[in-house]
DNA sequence: TTACCGATTCGCT
DNA sequence: GCGAATCGGTAAC
């Protein structure tokens, strides 16, 4: 298992996507490492994704996904949670993979320990607020590069994936008809909601 | 300056 | 299956 390099991460984020499956992410903390197998990722690219964070530009927030590839970027969301990013910027474009879902296999002890609302194995890193949960990331992890060997947080090429899916993001309302979001066979790939209102009405 | 709402999760019914 | 918790970015006033 070795770590990935910042050109390997420098690609159009579908094609990031798919390599990150089965890659697995490893955070070192004071309380010991926790390492994560990816089994779920959503692409996100500026420019042309209306629901990207860097669609509408440069802010403080996403100026992280205006840097290099193979950097970290966090954010905030529901006043409670946050979600990690991959920046894969090319040729200018800034984009980034979201980590949506992973198999925790490495610090399982560390893992239960921060998320004690987990009710088995599988559910500890299902979802994206929880993998970030599990690894103990948050606002401190925006920015770290990930290609570095001495690095907080650091990502890693593992098994290739095997047979990878592809659907619709989650959350997410627009651009519903591109298959953005990517899984491989797993326990521990989330549950799909459909983006826009707050829950999808029922058809009647 | 203010109001709205989101790349979510958890607990209760 | 449904609603609350909770706050920063974004857009509108």
């Amino acid at each position: 298992m070795r770590q990935l390099t910042r050109e390997e991460l420098a690609i159009d984020p579908v094609d990031a996507a798919k390599l990150l499956l089965g890659c697995v992410i490893e955070t070192s903390s004071p309380q010991g490492p926790v390492a994560v197998r990816l089994v779920e990722v959503e692409a996100y690219r500026g420019g042309d994704d209306p629901a990207s964070h860097c669609y509408r530009g440069k802010t403080p927030r996403n100026e992280v996904m205006f840097g290099p590839a193979g950097h970290l970027y966090v954010y905030f969301v529901y006043g409670m949670h946050f979600c990690a990013n991959i920046v894969c910027l090319t040729d200018g474009v800034p984009g980034a993979v979201l980590l949506r879902a992973g198999e925790v296999v490495e610090g399982l002890d560390l893992a239960r320990v921060r998320r004690p609302a987990a009710r088995n194995t599988h559910d500890l890193a299902r979802g994206p607020a929880r993998l970030t949960g599990v690894l103990g990331i948050d606002r401190a992890q925006n920015g770290v590069d990930l290609t570095a060997p001495d690095a907080e947080v650091r990502i890693y090429k593992s098994d290739p994936a095997g047979e990878i899916f592809a659907g619709p993001r989650v959350g997410v309302a627009v651009a519903m008809d591109i298959p953005w979001r990517f899984w491989i066979d797993s326990p521990a790939v989330s549950a799909y909601r459909r983006g826009g209102k707050r829950r999808q009405p029922a058809v009647s």
